[in-house]
DNA sequence: TTTAAATGGTACTATAATAGTCCCATATTA
DNA sequence: TAATATGGGACTATTATAGTACCATTTAAA
């Protein structure tokens, strides 16, 4: 399983609900309240989204965080980055590499096409894209997005103690 | 960073090795001499190749492992999925998924086709594709693969201990 | 001016996933 | 029968991630 870490599912869930509530701001208690994700988590989710300019902020009271721009310009792939850093499967594409080879190194420069080929596949699909149902439009929830599997699964860990 | 395992790393990585090797069997001591990684460790990898059906292997004495089938043939995602298991960005897309709401769930439906999208982009890189390298041709050394950077990070920690 | 509500930032802890190791069983050849 | 090889499982250590807690800073309202 190439794995994507949890913070980054709740931040894709986060923008889908930003994204369905353009009008106002929220403050990181309203969200946190909504997702189902403990505050000081969604906290730390919000920040790395802010500081990748996805989200604006506004302090104070009355603050919050709203979407910097249309979901139909931000890509999942920016998402991602903004909160996992570059996009790399392996650590030799990385800004970080210290392998010592990677000059002579045949296999990092085909890594580096897998990797252009991967986060193409992830630029391309819009946060706009992640709220359309694929069924045919009937009625409209106000909130009709649930956070995906990862979400859940620290909802349930805690066994229900957190519904309270 | 979307993160892939070392291991996956060095299965792509002894792959590599075996494809410009189809004439012999090669035993884990010996790959692990030639990947230098730990020959615990290439055997735990070696397995699940195997056990995927990406090798051959033979037992006893003078045996060893070889490509199955050609390097034309076997695409990246099949290594990783291999090592990793089926390759899925987000758990409700995965086989273990226990989210009780993904019935109703409009991310879901648009993370299985991201990861199909993934999962084409990986398919569609052979390993044979890994081992030409960028320049024109000119000198072909016995072995001209290094370990990619992961692989070599393991090397430098010891602290050239290993090297003995 | 003070208080409350909000984000910003950092440092810390706990947990889980991964990597790595070890041991023994089984098969094959000399 | 001994040596060499894979097969498989269980165990340990390490690292990365997730999650928490605390305090500073900003803004608005009382």
């Amino acid at each position: 399983m190439l794995r994507m870490g949890k913070l980054t599912d709740y931040g894709i869930v986060l923008m889908s609900y930003l994204a369905q509530k353009t009008d106002t701001q929220h403050s990181a208690h309203a969200l946190a309240d909504a997702v189902q994700v403990p505050l000081p988590t969604v906290k730390k989710v919000l920040k790395a989204l802010s500081q990748a300019n996805l989200l604006t902020s506004e302090r104070g009271a009355h603050g919050g965080y709203s979407l910097n721009s249309s979901p139909k310009t931000i890509s999942v792939a920016e998402i991602i980055t903004a909160i996992e850093g570059p996009i790399a499967l392996t650590e030799c594409v990385g800004t970080e590499s210290q392998c010592e080879q990677e000059n002579h190194c045949s296999i990092q420069t085909n890594w580096t096409r897998i990797n252009n080929a991967v986060f193409h596949a992830l630029d391309e699909v819009k946060l706009s894209d992640m709220l359309v149902p694929q069924v045919a439009s009937e009625s409209v929830s106000p909130i009709h997005f649930y956070p995906s599997a990862s979400a859940m699964a620290l909802v349930k860990t805690k066994d229900g103690e957190i519904n309270g």
